[in-house]
RNA sequence: GGUCCCAUCGUCCAGCGGUCUAGGACACCGCCCUUUCAAGGCGGCGACACGAGUUCGAACCUCGUUGGGACCGCCA
């Protein structure tokens, strides 16, 4: 534990790529176990691979967590009491200890390397928060693919410090307490805690994440489509959404609550809960949580998200009015699982011409064309524009002249909005409003 | 090949020795509702990998088998 007993956690991204899902998902529970007990969440930037690190991706990195919603109390952006939080300007650190090392002979130098002894006959116990305890012995934590005994570089030649190394000296600088990352770095563990004992350090609570599967099985990589958690963003998933589904993949708060917000998610984070086998990330699964927070989310903040998706489409949200537009959307419901599907599916209250794209005449026979343009006739000169009034309207008329609901509302709403599907149709053409109405309604000839 | 890890419906989670003829959610399939489609309601399909133990009793404990995965870079 730090000095006050606080949690000390920290998410530690290479700056060679994206922030893509696996790396969101550790960070996200390095968040929750922060937040849950008003710990302290540290951002650093581990770009000792001089050759494959940018500053673009540190940047896109960084704006990948914070439109997921995870904030950091420290960071290189931001400083702290720990900085700096870019391993590239903690040479000097890394440099103190291996010389360290190399004084108490636990290390030596081979070219312009340092390279640290693996110990022979020690018994390493890893305690592991999710994983429990896992034994295995010194000479075993590193070895050749030929099971000989291999030394542990921890400085390269170019002078910059290995990851097994860097990690080690900057959590300990750092005073992180909980070491919360993907299992895939259980086996790396081993000859982390070589050099923690080393510099007789403590070491500090590790708890292991299980890994995000692929369709196949296989941990997710390019070839399983989007990788990058901005790719969720265009294509209509919301930062929320992606949140609770993440949090989702290893964990539940239990009580069978599967939808939930970043704040109750904090409130009844468990690492202790956390399961061990990994999951399979699916995607119809993200698609229902996705809903559901459109379900629950604020029609003025929904405009907002949907609008550059219409005008993705080409069309002129502009045009309207913001409570149009979130009327239309209210209406629109739960049609639709993403906002890229939701633009679409209301692309008829925004703009006119993708009715007229899709509309096809032959959808209409000659003879129930008459029909229909008897009833607009009347139809569009009904007192109160309600939705209400009009199906009550429509009702009467099909009862009196032996036709039934669907012959006219079919026709309308083809009509109105070039779709075989919609909300209800009056009010649908309630929203619209009788002139844009009378304008669709004559475009198809309905109307004279 | 070596080291380590994992193992409940197709998928995500419950279960932590008896209340399990194993529960929920997604997906899928029916039915209802209905001007269409969603939503909603009701129902269905569907799993403790296998084998030995331990125990009065095992999805839960132990061992083995099988299957899957991760790692074995002067990448992180």
């Amino acid at each position: 534990m730090s000095k006050d007993g606080k949690v000390r956690v920290r998410f530690a991204p290479s700056p060679t790529g994206a922030l893509h899902i696996g790396g969101a998902h550790t960070a996200l529970f390095n968040w929750l176990w922060a937040r849950r007990s008003g710990g302290t969440f540290i951002l650093r930037i581990e770009d000792t691979d001089a050759l494959r690190s940018t500053a673009e991706y540190e940047d896109t990195i960084m704006a990948g967590l914070k439109w997921l919603g995870l904030d950091w109390d420290e960071g290189p952006d931001i400083g702290g009491e720990a900085g700096p939080y870019r391993q590239s300007e903690r040479m000097d650190l890394y440099r103190k200890y291996a010389d360290q090392l190399l004084e108490s002979g636990l290390a030596y130098r081979e070219d312009d390397a340092v390279i640290f002894k693996t110990p022979v006959g020690v018994n390493l116990v890893l305690d592991d928060a999710i994983y429990g305890e896992i034994k295995i012995q010194s000479e075993k934590a590193s070895m050749s693919p030929d099971g000989s005994v291999k030394d542990i570089v921890i400085i390269k030649r170019d002078g910059m410090p290995t990851y097994n190394f860097a990690v080690v000296v900057d959590d300990h600088e750092m005073d992180i307490n909980w070491v919360i990352r993907g299992e895939d770095h259980i086996s790396n563990t081993p000859k982390q805690m070589l050099i923690y004992r080393a510099l007789e350090w403590e070491t500090p609570n590790f708890a292991h994440l299980p890994m995000i599967l692929g369709k196949d099985k296989k941990k997710l990589s390019k070839r399983h489509g989007a990788t990058s958690v901005f790719e969720y963003n265009d294509m209509g998933y919301l930062p929320d959404s992606v949140f609770n589904f993440l949090a989702l993949l290893g964990w539940a708060p239990g009580g069978g609550v599967e939808i939930f917000d970043r704040g109750t998610a904090a409130k009844s984070f468990e690492l202790s809960k956390v399961i061990k086998k990994p999951a399979v990330f699916d995607m119809d699964k993200l698609n229902f949580v996705n809903q559901e927070h459109l379900k629950i989310m604020d029609p003025a903040i929904k405009k907002k998200i949907v609008e550059p998706f219409w005008a993705e489409l080409g069309l002129h949200p502009e045009k309207h009015s913001e409570q149009y537009l979130m009327d239309a959307l209210t209406l629109m419901g739960a049609r639709g699982r993403t906002t890229n599907e939701l633009a679409m599916f209301s692309d008829y209250f925004v703009d006119f011409s993708p009715v007229k794209e899709r509309y096809d005449a032959s959808e209409i026979s000659p003879e129930q064309r008459d029909t229909l343009k008897k009833f607009f006739a009347l139809f569009m000169s009904i007192p109160k524009w309600k939705s209400q009034e009009m199906e009550a309207f429509a009702r009467n008329w099909c009862e009196t002249n032996g036709a039934s609901l669907k012959e006219i509302a079919l026709p309308l709403r083809w009509a109105l909005t070039g779709r075989k599907v919609s909300p209800g149709v009056f009010e649908v053409a309630q929203l619209l409003g009788p002139d844009e109405c009378r304008l669709r309604l004559k475009h198809f000839n309905f109307l004279d």
